[in-house]
DNA sequence: GTCTATAACGAGATAGAC
DNA sequence: GTCTATCTCGTTATAGAC
């Protein structure tokens, strides 16, 4: 189930990048192994193979997007500047979700969350959780370097951003508009500025 | 499937009241016909003979669900008050809506507006249309009087409220806390106060 | 208006051959 | 690893009696 470097996606990979793509666009509860399998051109039994159930799948999911997206915030950070441009590269991360005409996994997720196996719900508060945990770390050096400003616990403003670029998400996706996302989102980080 | 002022409600409206609720918690893919039928102790097809299938009965859900709201909108204009009241009488309504465990109808929606039938997707947008048009004109009418600062557009402040407020809501849930929601806002009004 | 019964279909899942 | 065939169940929906 492990990808080889240098090599052609696996069956494993290639479920995985379909499922993703349905749960982001119709949601966990709007898709089905036949609509993997056919996508893939492959039979259910196939995927029952690789992944015994729904719910197996979800987690697989669920744990593959945590490490990307914990590797793309390294990126940001490894990136160096200061607190407003990783701001800015972080919004870049949701908007080009937004682009491929997708929710957020676990904006998605959230939404379905009383729904949801019991081993997805932990993993869609964890990823919250590693969200806000970054940008508040982020938000402090702001504040400190004084490239960024805002008032209260930074624990806060770091939930108000996640719930609001999870929201502007939510809404542009019946436009087709990723514009609405951009001058809503544009507005709070212009708030958070010197 | 009017009810008469001052009866107890009918089956169709008893049948909306529980449809509404499962799809504010669990989506419109994430109940079904028995659900409903199974906690009001009558057939489905007793639902059927209501609603003549899963599309009507969500666009009969919708149409409800914007009239209320349009009322609740003009309560909250017709109490007087400034801008900014106005504004925290607006937070007040998302937030009674996530008290009651439930997400915003048309949030939900929105999260599954690929897999909805077409005639509730209309719907959906023109949720959000108004919501922004109403907030728009409560923005204006809050700089005019001076009770509200913002630089920009009314018409984006809007839709960054609106969204923000969807998100916020979207985000508590997998928490069950309202106190996440309330932060989150409460911050970005004060962003809005003078 | 509400019921029972049932049709028609799709979902998730398994058995066993190759 | 992948297939065909099959099973079971849930879901939407209809027919026809009361």
């Amino acid at each position: 189930m492990e990808e080889p470097p240098e090599t052609n996606p696996g069956t494993a990979t290639r479920i995985l990048d379909v499922s993703e793509r349905l749960v982001q666009t119709r949601g966990f509860n709007g898709f089905s192994y036949a609509d993997v399998a056919t996508e893939l051109a492959i039979s259910k039994a196939a995927l029952h193979y690789h992944f015994a159930g729904k719910a197996e799948l979800g987690e697989a999911l669920m744990t593959r997007y945590a490490a990307r997206f914990a590797e793309a915030l390294d990126g940001v950070d490894a990136e160096g500047g200061d607190a407003r441009r990783k701001l800015d590269a972080y919004v870049t991360l949701y908007s080009d979700v937004l682009s491929s005409e997708r929710m957020c996994l676990c904006g998605m997720l959230a939404a379905e969350y009383r729904t949801l196996p019991e081993g997805m719900r932990t993993t869609v508060r964890r990823f919250f959780d590693d969200n806000e945990a970054w940008l508040e770390r982020v938000l402090e050096e702001g504040r400190t370097a004084g490239t960024l400003r805002f008032t209260g616990r930074a624990k806060d403003v770091a939930r108000m951003i996640v719930g609001s670029l999870e929201g502007a998400m939510l809404v542009a996706r019946p436009y087709d508009d990723v514009s609405r996302f951009r001058s809503a989102v544009g507005y709070l980080l212009d708030s958070l500025s010197v």
